[in-house]
DNA sequence: GACTGGCACTCGCTACAGTCGAGTGCCAAA
DNA sequence: TTTGGCACTCGACTGTAGCGAGTGCCAGTC
C-alpha cells in the first residue's frame, strides 16, 4: 500500500516532535501541536498503517510512537528540506575560519565549530595525501648519514620522515638529490608516484644511487602504501547531551568506535562532495548502530581532498545538520582555495 | 592523636579492598579478607578514628567504609609500595615502542599504549618546544612572494608556517636568507630566540632587511609566543568502566575538560622527572574533581622535554598506576635518546 | 467510504508498606 | 585494650494499588 499524503504529513510531526522532546509522541499530543485537521482518532488509524509498514514503532503497548531508522531515512529523503542556515550561524562559520594560520589549525578550527553548530560529534579529515599533489620535495641533511625528507603538498599537508642512507653524502650530493626528486616528482599526484619513483631510481647517477633507493622506499612505503590519513576529532562531550536516553546509557561501544582513526576515516571519508547520511542501522560499524552520521566531501573547487561530517543520535535534527555539514564543507574548500 | 600501625593497616586494606570490589567494606567482609588478627569490633573502633581524622567515610549510616581523598593521599604517601611491572608488561612496552617511524608515531603509539596498560585515559604532551633546540631552519620558497619555514627541532618535532614576504626575493636570495637564519638560531633553545632573532633582523644585508621582518615575526609569533604545545589523548572508553559508578553517572564535565588542550597541558605538563598524583580535590580543575591524575616528565637522558600521564577515578589502582606511568616515560626518554 | 467520538483495555510509573540484612555504635566483661 | 553481644539504622528489594497516557476497536455520522 502507498502512503498518502496525510499519513506522511503524521511521519513528519512524530519525527519533528519527538527530535524536540526526546519522548514517544501519542496522537492527541500530535493534533494539539500540528494542524493536521483531523480527530485523535483518525491519527491513530494512520499511525497504526506506518506502524506496519516499518517506519515507526511503539517502545510499549501503552505508550506514544517512535520512529525507527526506516522513518527516520524517509523523513530524510522524501519529508525534509534544508534548513537555510541563520545568518549568525553563516557569520559564525566565517568569523571561525578567517585568520587561520595553518593547514593545522584549518582543521582544528573547522572541528571545533562543527561539533559547537550542531552540537554533536564532530570529525574531519586531513586533506587526503592521495589526492594532493607534490609542491615540493625538501631534503635536510641530519648527518652525514641520515636526511630528513619533508614533503609539502599542494593541499597544505606537510609530512616528514626520516631516511638512513646506507652511504654518507656531501652538500653537494644532497643538493644533487633533491633537484633530482624535485623535477621528478613536482606536480604529481602522490597516487601516482609509484612510476616516477622507480623512474628516478632508474635514472639517477650510479653515485646516488643507493640514496635515491633508501630515500624511494621511504617515500612509498609511509607516503602511499600506508597512506597516512588524519582525523581531528571534537564535540566527544555532546555524546552525553540528552543524558542516558539516548544510547541506552551505554557510551562505550561509540567511545570505543571514535578511537579508532581506520573507523573515522571510512564513516567520513568521502569521494563525492555529496551531503550523505547514514542513519542507525544503515552503518557498516557495529558500535555505531544507534547513531547517525551526516558527511560531506570538502575540497577546493570541485576536487573533493577529504570529508568531515558530524555524528548523533539518530534522534537529531537531519535538517539543521545537514545544512551546517553542508556549508561548513564549502567554506572549508574555499579556505583551501585561498591558499 | 597519630595512628597506630594497625590503624595504618587498616587504611591500607580498605582502600585495597575498595579499589578492588568498588564497594564499600564493612568491618566483618574486612577481617575476613586480610589477616588483622584483631576482630570485627576492634576493626570497628579503629574505623571510628579512621572516620573522625576523615581518612574515610559512610556513604550512609547503615553501609561500609569508602577512603575520602584524604585516606588516599596517605595511602599513596605511605602505605603503598611501587608494585614492580610485570615482565608481561615490561615487554608490552618495548614491543610497543620499537619500530616507531615518526615522533608522531612514538607520541601516538605511547599514548595508546598506556590507556591499555593502565585500562584509564591517557595523556602525552609532544616534546615541548620551549625545551627544545633548533637542529635545522628551511626556507621552502611557495611562490616568489611566500616561502614555507620549517623548523626541525633537536626532538624531532618538525614545525612549518607560511610567510608572506613584502617584497619578492629570487632563489639566491633565499638561499642567503636560509644560511643567515641557520648561522644565527641553529643549536639555540627556543626559548632564548628572541634576542636571537633581533639580532638577526639587525645584521641582515639591505635588501633582506624587510623579508627578515616578516620572517622574524612569524617565527616569534607562532614558536615561542604561543608555544605552539600538543598533546596526544587517548582512552576516553574507559572512563566508561565501573559503569555509572565512578563519577556519579556524569562524563560530561570530563569530557568537557579533556577537549581543551590547556587543560590537559596543565594536568601533565611537568617540569622535573618525578612522579606525580594529584587526587580529587587536590585538582585545580573544578570538572576533574572526582578523578586522580598520575603524571611524569620525560626526556632523554636527565633533561625534561614533556609530560604524559593517565586520569582516572580516585578509586584506581595507585601502585600500579604510578608504576606503569614511570616505567613508560623511561622507555620513551630512552626512545627519544636513541634518535 | 472516510472520519469521529466513545469506551474498554494495556501497561509503565509512582507511591507506599513491609521485610531483610549488612553494617554500625555502644557497653559490659574478659 | 580487646572482644562478644545487642539494639538500631537504613538502603535494597518486593509486592500491591492507583493513576494516566495512549491504544485499538466499533458503532455512528457526514
Amino acid at each position: 500500500m502507498t502512503l498518502d499524503d496525510r499519513k506522511l504529513d503524521v511521519l513528519r510531526a512524530i519525527v519533528e516532535d519527538y527530535v524536540a522532546t526526546q519522548e514517544p509522541v501519542g496522537s492527541k499530543a500530535l493534533v494539539e501541536r500540528h494542524q493536521l485537521g483531523v480527530s485523535p482518532a483518525t491519527v491513530r488509524n494512520d499511525m497504526a498503517v506506518l506502524e506496519e509498514e516499518g517506519y515507526i514503532r511503539q517502545p510499549h503497548t501503552s505508550a506514544g510512537r517512535v520512529p525507527t531508522d526506516r522513518g527516520y531515512r524517509l523523513f530524510v529523503d522524501r519529508l525534509s528540506t534544508v534548513k537555510p542556515l541563520s545568518p549568525a550561524e553563516r557569520r559564525a562559520i566565517e568569523r571561525f575560519l578567517v585568520g587561520a594560520v595553518d593547514l593545522d589549525d584549518v582543521v582544528h578550527r573547522t572541528v571545533r565549530l562543527l561539533a559547537q553548530i550542531t552540537r554533536q560529534v564532530a570529525v574531519v579529515q586531513y586533506p587526503s595525501l592521495a589526492r594532493s599533489t607534490v609542491r615540493h620535495l625538501e631534503l635536510v641533511p641530519i648527518s652525514t648519514t641520515r636526511v630528513m625528507v619533508v614533503m609539502i603538498a599542494n593541499t597544505g599537508r606537510v609530512e616528514q620522515r626520516q631516511v638512513e642512507l646506507p652511504t654518507p653524502l656531501d652538500e653537494t650530493q644532497v643538493t644533487t638529490l633533491r633537484r633530482l626528486t624535485n623535477e621528478k616528482l613536482c606536480g604529481s599526484k602522490l597516487s601516482d608516484t609509484p612510476p616516477l619513483v622507480q623512474a628516478l631510481v632508474d635514472e639517477a647517477p650510479v653515485e646516488l644511487r643507493a640514496a635515491t633507493v633508501a630515500l624511494s622506499t621511504t617515500l612509498l612505503e609511509t607516503l602511499v602504501e600506508r597512506h597516512e590519513e588524519r582525523v581531528a576529532l571534537a564535540g566527544t562531550a555532546n555524546l552525553t547531551r540528552g543524558g542516558l536516553l539516548d544510547f541506552q546509557g551505554s557510551l562505550r561501544p561509540i567511545l570505543e568506535a571514535l578511537e579508532e582513526e581506520v573507523i573515522l576515516l571510512k564513516l567520513i571519508g568521502e569521494v563525492e562532495p555529496i551531503t550523505r547520511v547514514r542513519i542507525g542501522d544503515e552503518n557498516e560499524i557495529d558500535n555505531l548502530r544507534a547513531t547517525s552520521i551526516v558527511s560531506a566531501g570538502y575540497g577546493p573547487g570541485v576536487t573533493i581532498v577529504g570529508g568531515l561530517g558530524v555524528l548523533g543520535p539518530t534522534r537529531m535534527d537531519y535538517p539543521g545538520t545537514i545544512a551546517t555539514v553542508r556549508a561548513v564543507a564549502r567554506y572549508v574548500g574555499e579556505m583551501l582555495a585561498q591558499n
